[in-house]
DNA sequence: GTCTATAAATAGATAGAC
DNA sequence: GTCTATCTATTTATAGAC
């Protein structure tokens, strides 16, 4: 009786940890259902008893992934604590945490080498330029993560009124 | 003599606008080539003609992207001026402006609206948690763009040095 | 250089056996 | 619930006419 049920919430669990990874690293549109199955070592045909569509499945992921990412700071309360655990050098590689709200934000990743050149280089112009304009290093590179990241989840958020609010803070570079 | 050459470069420009605005606006597996060709008011078999893949495309439109974005900037030489005109809602909705930096890092707003509610909502647990822990609202609202965008931003980046420079740099709330 | 037609591969979704 | 087989649609890329 139990056996039963059990298997299908461990096979749906599966599901959900391979394609919260999946998504989080790769998008949308890169990953197939065949490619989280076989992740998940099940077959494109069992997906269906679990999901009634991929995006039913991207939605249920989210929701997984962000809570399993917020569980891993539960325990954090101090603001310096939860930055360095977010800011890491694994959070970037990937592996072990994926935060979903950083990471369902990646186009450039998944291509070659020479796009993320073309990126990289695009990037430390706008560097550059801020620089120029009487910026030190650190605050140039501060706010440009300011401006490329306030636009970019802008585009990603549901609400106008904190769309506004976050693009008036980032703005203000000191405070 | 030039005007079969000036012709060819006429559409390899409208080709490259087109592909610039909807690979920003939507990513490189979600944009067929069939759909960018159809923007630039052609067809598929021309496309072959100007690039040899798609992801020829993307790369050249990457660069195209930014440097018309860089133009839109380069009269602009004050920092509050140039943080204004970037962060500005006319460059998160994207129409004229789509800086590909900002841009080619999403991958929720392609997504419907039972999705961009639940990106919305984890953000604002986010948010939250950093108010919860000390900061005003205008700093968590700066702390949270520069944790996720800092990831994210890093992920595409092709630099170590520059990445760990970069991680560093958005830890610091002050200066 | 641009067009239409088509080849070849991939992916979302369903059907039926166990 | 999970499997294999299959349908259908989409998409990258090529071939050949104009």
């Amino acid at each position: 009786m139990a056996w039963n049920k059990d298997h299908k919430e461990n096979s749906k669990k599966r599901i959900l940890d391979s394609a919260a990874k999946l998504f989080a690293h790769n998008g949308f549109k890169t990953i197939s259902i065949d490619e989280v199955m076989q992740h998940a070592g099940l077959t494109r045909g069992a997906f269906y008893s679990h999901f009634k569509s991929k995006s039913d499945l991207y939605a249920e992921a989210i929701l997984y992934g962000s809570q399993k990412s917020r569980q891993q700071l539960s325990n954090v309360f101090e603001v310096d604590k939860i930055v360095n655990a977010y800011l890491s050098e694994a959070h970037v590689e990937g592996e072990e945490r994926h935060c979903p709200l950083a990471f369902l934000v990646s186009d450039i990743n998944q291509q070659n080498q020479t796009i993320r050149d073309t990126y990289t280089t695009t990037f430390n112009s706008l560097v550059d330029k801020m620089q120029l304009s009487g910026l030190n290093r650190e605050q140039a590179l501060k706010q440009c993560v300011l401006m490329v990241g306030g636009v970019a989840i802008s585009r990603a958020l549901n609400d106008k009124s904190l769309v506004t609010e976050l693009l008036a803070s980032c703005k203000e570079l000191d405070g």
